[in-house]
DNA sequence: ATTACTTAGTGTATTTTATACACTTTTATA
DNA sequence: TATAAAAGTGTATAAAATACACTAAGTAAT
């Protein structure tokens, strides 16, 4: 693997998005642009976490290993959703300066690569050497650099389609988790309610769900039963379900 | 609008669906390439419609741009899915040797961004200036060039998720179509049977349906009623649905 | 004019799933 | 030992899914 970088005209960007059993979060880098002379801060705010494609490397590879830079995980759930390219993409004023600042210039157009990934923040300690990298609150995110707001929400849309019709709640807990955390999950996702055993009868249908021999810790109420998601039996007893009408 | 070209890393590629009113098709472009000398020719096979993106164009607008040279359609349904840059997308021989008689070269990785199109092949006359342009059944399709059957295979898989959520079926009819027709085609890309009653019952209770007052003609047998697709009233009655259960 | 052919169009009974709704149990902590 | 907090559970009603077979309306051939 050499790491040369494949070309200044396409780059990955990943939305990786946290839950921390309350609310859905966003993992963004700062960038702050500080006058050369003055030192004065011209302006600072954030942007998504992305980076270029090595020369041997596929989209996908470049993307997994971004992912692991910042996390050191592995086998997380990754989605190539979206490729972005609008030729002004990079050009509001303080991304211009952004770049040229980076010995970048501002009118290549680059083809961003959109991914979104999935995790449990507690499952992970970020690192990235040198830049300030850190969970945000989906409902707190403010204007962020380049046409990353968009990019955000075309892969909050994504999120929320996939959700309804595939099992990748389980992807934003840890390995055992509750139903209720399960619940919580399609909550905070798809901004509704559940009736508890309403949800609780239809997850029962679901053989995938497997329930331990284990409790909740720790906890100051009932403990709750926890119960796993098996990738396996999904794949083996999955139908094909017909909607088309929503 | 200049016409010239962005940059050689990236490109356009379209998967033209087009129903028939028996089976889906597939729009490719022939490719032969004779040796230089003795006019023999060295290999003939077909790709993907594609081509490269202006330096001032949205990705969506070349997709729209290669469509309406292709069929002088516009306003189709277009849907960007998925992108491909494989280190070796490009690199078997007779792909290399294409390139190489194109004056290019074999060894830059193009990314290509695909998207599918989904038409009733009755709309369309075909055209693309010089090259040969043709309707080839999804089921008759061999080896395509490039990494193009593996770009068909993830369409299909794209409009199959899709056509069992969201009412894109009709795209592949023209504005008048018979409740059999639409059955079919479901039924054609699912590769599935409904029964009649039950799924004439299941389309009753779609109020973006609507029946017309109007006739089949010239058929055979009792002609059936046409119906038209409302995307006004379908915006309007959506309804999130909620499976995550497949 | 009659007949044959072809697809359109329709109803009912049964099973499964969705929805609405409130109280008891189990644990930690004060 | 009392309190706080979330876990866990059942029933009745409505809606949707499924399985299944005959009649109606047109064209084409004789």
């Amino acid at each position: 693997m050499t790491n040369k970088v494949l070309n200044n005209y396409i780059s990955v960007d990943c939305v990786i998005f946290g839950y921390d059993f309350d609310k859905l979060n966003i993992l963004l880098v700062d960038r702050t642009l500080k006058d050369e002379n003055t030192k004065e801060t011209l302006f600072s705010d954030q942007t998504l976490t992305g980076n270029h494609i090595f020369e041997d490397e596929d989209i996908d590879e470049a993307a997994n290993r971004i992912l692991f830079d910042l996390t050191g995980l592995q086998n997380i759930y990754l989605e190539q959703f979206k490729t972005f390219a609008h030729p002004d993409r990079l050009n509001k004023p303080n991304d211009r300066k952004w770049l040229l600042h980076n010995d970048r210039n501002p009118d290549t157009r680059i083809a961003s690569i959109a991914y979104f990934a999935l995790l449990a923040t507690q499952d992970v300690t970020l690192e990235w050497k040198g830049r300030n990298v850190k969970w945000v609150p989906y409902h707190e995110i403010g204007e962020l650099g380049f046409d990353h707001n968009q990019i955000v929400e075309a892969a909050i849309i994504e999120l929320r389609n996939k959700i309804k019709h595939e099992p990748i709640g389980f992807e934003l807990l840890p390995d055992k988790f509750t139903l209720s955390q399960l619940q919580n999950v399609y909550e905070i996702i798809l901004d509704t309610e559940f009736d508890k055993r309403n949800f609780r009868k239809k997850v029962a249908r679901m053989k995938y769900l497997i329930p331990l021999d284990e409790k909740q810790k720790g906890v100051a109420h009932k403990p709750a039963r926890l119960y796993m998601f098996s990738r396996e039996v999904y794949e083996k007893t999955k139908k094909e379900l017909f909607d088309f009408w929503i």
